[in-house]
DNA sequence: GTAAAAACCGTACCGTCATACGGTTATCCG
DNA sequence: CGGATAACCGTATGACGGTACGGTTTTTAC
């Protein structure tokens, strides 16, 4: 039997350094060379791991949204059980979309430069559509959610709101990152904890019948 | 006296063609050579009037950017002469950012792929701020002006209220071009229309105590 | 130990593209 | 008319990057 390697691991190292290059100097440094040279291995390695350049992009991508969902749900999964408001939840989820610092920023980079190149890639577009869809749809089930205890009115229809939600998170965060020390003197992080929050404030109209504090407090 | 030419024109062509291509095949497919097979000219003539690739590509999204603003002024500066409600203006201006025909469609896959490649050529990200910073001006300006009629509450800060607005805009925009045919059931031209005046609503609260109706109704 | 198979390497090849450059054509002024 | 100058053309060139490919190393099963 041959020699063995942990497939997986090796191709996640292979897109992390496609994100790194990305975020660092774009999606148009990214080379198989420089790509190998950054994950520390051969072309030929790469290649063994990849048919194609675009199939590495490809993964790459879907790394990178399959990692944001993962974190969306995972502060809507904690915020649930925690019984905090929704508000605050969603507020903190639409707050992750903003460039507000870092390694954020870093992130907002890498996206954009896969959602540019999608444009004319249908590969790199269905992820780009799939990650929004379910994103969109947490925020739809956050929303119908609210109903439940009281938080949203029985009457409104959730999908508009998680479109308003969902536009508002992406237009900020493109505003964000285009001028990162705010705008007419507000700072960037007090903006977009204002518009967030008053944008939830439009869908989240009253308050939690039941639990609303903290588990410990 | 050597031959003339108009300059302007010239370059006017070129971006055209830029603009054609990228919004046909997208920003890599921009080469210099099928740039002048586009606008019927040599590879040597678009070198005559860019010394570089990069300037051409500037100067096209130059082009764009002040394509849009014009479009955006203009619309605002018939709605206040003739005297409609602002809130109308701003809902037309905003749906103007959102792909929902082909026009609009090909617009946006433009600007998209500029501000793609913004992320990473510094001239590129200037000529994105500034056309931002402009649009959210204008927006801003729409608002104050909102205070004089009574349409917005007196004491409502415009800037908040137009990153809001253009943001909403924007990540309407990046959605209704993922899902042309909108969201759950609901067409993204309702959708549209929905999400902009709801937000809108939320800004201009009152109705003008001046005449609002069409000049010659 | 050894053979097989996979992991891994380095390079050669080929196409593409931006740019440089020498040459040609047209226009205008004197 | 003529020459000066800009408009305009076509190609050569050099760099770069994706991929094909042959070779080497390592591991494991028997």
């Amino acid at each position: 039997m041959p020699r063995t390697a942990d497939h997986d691991e090796r191709r996640r190292q292979i897109a992390e350094a496609v994100c790194a290059l990305v975020a660092d100097h774009g999606l148009d440094a990214v080379t198989v060379a420089r790509t190998a040279a950054t994950a520390g291995m051969s072309v030929g390695l790469v290649q063994h791991y990849f048919r194609s350049k675009d199939e590495m992009l490809l993964h790459a991508f879907r790394t990178v949204g399959a990692r944001i969902r993962a974190r969306a749900d995972e502060r809507v999964r904690a915020g649930t059980d925690h019984r905090r408001p929704l508000a605050r939840v969603l507020s903190e989820v639409l707050a992750e979309f903003v460039p507000l610092d870092g390694t954020r920023r870093a992130e907002f980079r890498v996206t954009r430069a896969f959602a540019g190149r999608a444009l004319d890639a249908p590969a790199l577009a269905e992820v780009d559509v799939e990650t929004a869809r379910l994103i969109r749809a947490d925020l739809a089930r956050g929303v119908h959610n609210g109903k439940e205890c009281g938080e949203v009115a029985p009457d409104l229809d959730p999908w508009p709101a998680a479109v308003r939600l969902l536009a508002v998170a992406e237009g900020l965060a493109l505003q964000v990152y285009r001028d990162p020390g705010g705008v007419e003197g507000t700072p960037a992080a007090e903006l977009t904890a204002a518009v967030i929050d008053a944008e939830l404030a439009t869908v989240f109209t009253g308050t939690c019948r039941q639990y609303t504090g903290r588990p410990g407090a």
